[in-house]
Order: structure tokens, then C-alpha cells, then sequence
DNA sequence: TGTTCATTTTTAAACGTTTCAATTTATTTT
DNA sequence: AAAATAAATTGAAACGTTTAAAAATGAACA
């Protein structure tokens, strides 16, 4: 590997001022820049990051913390922060905690038994150590368990940013707006005439649904509908529970023309259910989703949904981690980005 | 930040046995290492990885560079490298090329405009220097383009394992097996009795859909079957050309019983096809998928398809890898790994 | 008691940069 | 032409480790 004393030899100078062309931050003059230059293309110098890291003691490499890379948001939510540090000349080091791939942990949440949560704390220690002795420079953490990483974090005392969850405290975070992205969905099925409007829930004490919660009942509010307790089915984020509350609100003597499903797996669920009962969609009862899915495009019918802003969820964290990096810390800790509507093909007119 | 010298000095000994109880590669007394270990602990020291590369000149971290992370294929393959190289005490620097949000570079490889491809390898090219900067020890490339960065890579000068692709010459390459995992789809439907079976191609001109050709014609031929040129129709793997074949297909004057996609998303396309004609799957045709997307499991029917060994691959790249890096390359440089059989609804006993 | 050897510990030089004080060179002023 | 000033360049010390060689310590032996 070629380093900045060769560089310095071929062009017959000290390496203080080859560091000085490199970081073009004393005056060199222009004829000795030039023989620097060459002589760094001629080598095809590229100068050793780890060495610059140990002088200014600081590290352009940010860790990622994702709860879990496989979940569906992951991908886009990690290729937008990818995209901005890129583009800022910073790197990415990656650390995927699996949380869904460990079933002692999903027992820790469901059972509040202490020694199995301190399985998943044990995992983002390990984390955190690793980030600590590369000396990262910041801290994303992509997942809906803050609380539970939030006295772990801060040891590795860099800037932390929050996303994909909510947060207390004063941490910075961002997220999309659960309570916007509902009303935005009940919105448009009130928009084509629908006032016979089913809900379906997702676990009714996770922050998620009860804002999405929210943002049913608001909307219904507004346009002087009645909220009706009977449309209102619990479930749990999962296919089975969009399937079988689809069924019951089909059998009701007054059924719902439209259903908001407070996520796409639920609301295929709730597809397949009507399809199995030979019913026709959207003719029969109008379909809306939450989440945006890949597939939801292929459902049959497509699905009409909410799509979540999660690129811009990432370039937006990224770009808060550099203003902080900077010195320049927002006003505004946490940030709450718009959903969008997706129209397709599984709701209509009444 | 605490150093070695504080250790040291709040153990009463020098830097110099601080480093050899850290690195137990000398003897240290017993007296002497537990009274550092308990000075190490006291002052919650953890190493700074970034003097110990510099002095050792080998960085414990792997850079991967991706095609595209938010492909369905991305997240297993690096949580299952992640999960390997964490067990082994590396650490990964995450590159994404997104070449599939680059529209030049889609229109490069149809069109084969030697200029617009350049913005793809300018793209690899600044990945490949950023990894060479904080000098990676090694470089996982997860991508279907291996031959277009075949001459940027080795640039970086350490070892490198293609995944997800095939290569030529002596790279270290693993993927899953495209021909036997036809040929598997292909015997599940003949088992099935079927013997008039369609074929739905991917775009034909690409490696993987010409080894699953072969796995389809050679499962037909080893169990007497004719090839039936009617019953092979292009695609280029996208929901639609599934759609469109397979309403072809059904207006068939001998219409197959059953059918085979080369992906799982041609098979929504001809299950929603088979849906509009008002048909019944399996019972008027049965359809095989291949990919195993995620939502294969909630298609109505759900699909029978085939699944492909992401995080195996990553976990296998990673082994070999480490392999390398260790002294000991392994013989074998192309490894395949079998494809296994998700067997569910959209295929019936004939 | 001094010598020899084995064991443990220390010393000091690297690794490849940055940075600032010190020096050299060039330019201006008197 | 000498002195004063400005501009460009160099030298050397750091950053936090590892590691070989050197030194110190202790045990065994004559």
C-alpha cells in the first residue's frame, strides 16, 4: 500500500506538505500542489482513513442498529441513509439485532419476564461495544423497541437518532405519522361515499395503533359519522386476524361497505376472506390497507393502502445525524414525516 | 476516552503488559494480569480498534457492496453474513449500488450503451475506494452483475466472494441452484400427476432462467414427458407477462393442467389471471412459483413455490471468507446450494 | 555469594496520518 | 544592499496500539 511518504518522494517534498495539498487547508503553492498531484495519481494514493481516524480522533463512519433487516421497512429506510452519508463521504457499519428471529425475546415483550429481555439487551451491548471500539462518530437505531435500548445507547456517547418508532424523552427521532397516514385512509373511503366504515386493529396497546386509532376516529368525527363499536374488531398486525374479522363483519346485519385494515397483511387477509365467501371486491365491501407492501400492487384486486415515507425517513435521520455532527443540533427532536395515499384497485365508489 | 496508558497507569504496570494481558499472547503472572483485568473493568476500557488496526494493518471489518438492499433477496443474504461475521468478531461496512433506482443504468444493460454503463462503475469505483480507504480486509458482492465489476474489484486488493450471481473463471462465488430448483418445482407438479405442464419464462437471455429451463425440460424428459413448445412462453419475470401467458394458455385448445413460473411474481400474474377468467385454482390449473417472496403465503390460494437459500448464501460467503482470510481458501470456489419446496395450496393431486 | 538461566516486565520504535512551531525562501520596504 | 515582512515548506511530535528487543527480577546451582 502506498502511503503519503512515497507521495511525498515522488514529488520531492515533506509530508506535511502532502497533508496540506490533501486537505487543501494551508496555502501551498500552486506549482507544488501540481507535482503532489501528479505524483498522487501516479501512485494511485489513497490515503489510510484508519490513520486519520487515529490523528483527529474522529471517525467518518456511522453504526446502524436495525432491530431486525429482514422486516419490510429495513431496506428502504437503510438505502436512505446509505444514500445521504454516501454522499457526505461518510461510511456505514451495520449491526442487525434479528429481534424477530429470536423467540426468547418476543416471550421477553409478551411476558415482561426480565431474564429473557436481558437476551436482547446482551445482543445490543454486544452492538454498542463493537461501535464503541471502532469509534463510530453517530448512532441510528432502526426499530419500535427504543425504550428498551435507551439506557444502553447513550454509553457509546456519540449523537443518537431514533427511527421507526416514537420516542419519550428528549431524543432525536424520526418517524411517519401514524395518525396522519389513518385519517389520510378513512379519509378516502368517506371521500368516495362510504359511511359504513370497519376497522381492524392492530395490537390496541402498541403507540401505532392507538394513533391510527386516533386518526379513524377523528376522521369519522369531522365528517359527522358515527362511530360504531361494532365495526371496531381487535387484532393483531397478523394475516389470520384480517381473515376472521372480515368474516364476522360480513355475517353482521348491517355490514360495513368499507373496511380500513390498520396494516396490508391484515387487509389481505381480509381480501382472501371475502374471496372464499365468493364475494366480489370492491364491489361487494371496499378494502383499504396500511402500510404499502410490495405486493399490494399484485393482490388481487390491488390493494388501495398507505404508503409509508420510509426513504425519506432515512435520508431525513441522516441528514439530522450530519447537522448534529456539524454543530448545528435542530431546534425540532422529533420529526414525523406524511404518509401518502396509494389508490388502486380495492376500493370504490358508492 | 480511556486509554491504554490509563489502564496501565491505575494497574501499576506498563502499556506494554496491558496490551500482552489483552492480547494473552505472552505470560503474563496471574497476580499481574488480574490486577489489570481489574483496572480494564474498573475504567470500563474497551480497546481502540482503530490504533490497533493502524499498528497491525489489518482492519477486522468487511465491506459489502449490494446491487440493491432493498431487493427481496437482500435482507437474508446479509443478515445471514451479519449474523457470521459478528460471531467471529468482524465487523461490516454496508455499500448500496441501487442500480435498480437508476434509470441510466437499466437503460445501459438493454441498450448497451458503453457511456450510461460508466455511471454504474463510477458508482462501484467510489464504493470500491471508500472500502479501500478503511482498508476492508475482505469484499462480499451481492449482486447479478458480477461480470460488469469484475475488473473494479480486485483493484481493492483483497479477497472477495460473489453471492447471489454466477461467476466464470476462479472467483469464489455462492448461489442457490436455479437448475435443481426447477427441476424440484417441476417434479412437484408431476408427482402430482400432471403431464401437461406450461412453462413461464424469465427473460430468456439471463443465466438463471436458462438453468431453470433446463431443470423444467430435463424433469420433463427423465419421467417421459414431451416437451410441448406451445406450453413454453416468454416472459421477462414481471407480474404482467405472467398475467398475459397465462390467459394464452387457458385459451389453449389443450390447455395445461398445471403451471410453472419462473418467479413467484409471474405466478401472482397468472393467479390473477386465472382469478379474472373466473377459474379456480388448483382446480382447473394448478401454479408453481419460484422465489418464495414473502407474500407468497397469502395469495388465494397460496402459492406453492420454491425457496431459495438466501441466508444460507450469506452465511456460506461468510464462512468462506473467513477462510480465506484465515489462510485456509477453500478448494471448491462455485458453491451451489439446493433450493428446497414450499408446499401449499396452489397445486392439486390430478 | 556470585553466576547462570528462566520468567516476567519495561522500553521504545513503529503504523500513517495531522498539525503547529520552526525554518527556509521569496518579496517588499527602507 | 540590508532589513523587515510575508509566504511556503519542513520537522517533529502526537494519536493509541503492538511487538521485538532490552532490562529487571527471581530461582536454581556451583
Amino acid at each position: 500500500m502506498t502511503t503519503i511518504h512515497d507521495v511525498a518522494r515522488l514529488a520531492g517534498v515533506s509530508i506535511g506538505t502532502v497533508s496540506n495539498v490533501l486537505n487543501q487547508n494551508k496555502k501551498v503553492s500552486p506549482e507544488t500542489s501540481a507535482r503532489v498531484t501528479n505524483a498522487i495519481r501516479e501512485l494511485n494514493y489513497i490515503p489510510n482513513t484508519i490513520a486519520q481516524s487515529l490523528k483527529t480522533s474522529q471517525n467518518r463512519v456511522i453504526g446502524i442498529i436495525a432491530e431486525d433487516i429482514r422486516a419490510f421497512s429495513s431496506g428502504d429506510i437503510i438505502d436512505g441513509l446509505c444514500e445521504f452519508f454516501e454522499k457526505n463521504d461518510y461510511s456505514v457499519n451495520l449491526c442487525n439485532l434479528r429481534v424477530n428471529n429470536r423467540v426468547e425475546h418476543e416471550q421477553a415483550f409478551l411476558y415482561q419476564d426480565l431474564e429473557e429481555t436481558n437476551s436482547f439487551q446482551r445482543s445490543v451491548t454486544k452492538a454498542v461495544n463493537l461501535l464503541t471500539a471502532s469509534r463510530v462518530s453517530g448512532l441510528i437505531y432502526i426499530g419500535v423497541h427504543p425504550r428498551d435500548v435507551g439506557h444502553i445507547l447513550p454509553r457509546l456517547n456519540v449523537p443518537v437518532v431514533y427511527t421507526y418508532a416514537y420516542t419519550q424523552n428528549d431524543d432525536y427521532c424520526v418517524n411517519y405519522d401514524d395518525y396522519q397516514g389513518a385519517h389520510l385512509a378513512v379519509e378516502q373511503l368517506i371521500d368516495k361515499g362510504h359511511s359504513k366504515i370497519a376497522l381492524i386493529c392492530g395490537s390496541i396497546d402498541s403507540i401505532p395503533a392507538h394513533k391510527r386509532l386516533m386518526g379513524y376516529q377523528n376522521a369519522l368525527m369531522e365528517h359527522n359519522l358515527p362511530f360504531r363499536p361494532e365495526y371496531m374488531r381487535a387484532g393483531n398486525w397478523h394475516y389470520m386476524d384480517g381473515y376472521k374479522q372480515c368474516l364476522e363483519l360480513l355475517a353482521l346485519p348491517d355490514p360495513p361497505t368499507a373496511l380500513f385494515s390498520m396494516s396490508d397483511l391484515m387487509a389481505y387477509g381480509a381480501i382472501n376472506a371475502a374471496l372464499d365467501r365468493n364475494l366480489r371486491i370492491p364491489d361487494d365491501i371496499s378494502i383499504h390497507g396500511f402500510d404499502n407492501l410490495k405486493h399490494s400492487a399484485y393482490t388481487h384486486p390491488a390493494l388501495s393502502t398507505i404508503a409509508l415515507p420510509l426513504w425519506e425517513m432515512g435520508q431525513r435521520a441522516a441528514r439530522i445525524m450530519l447537522d448534529i455532527l456539524r454543530g448545528n443540533p435542530p431546534a425540532e427532536h422529533g420529526v414525523l414525516i406524511p404518509c401518502t395515499s396509494v389508490g388502486r384497485d380495492s376500493i370504490r365508489e358508492i
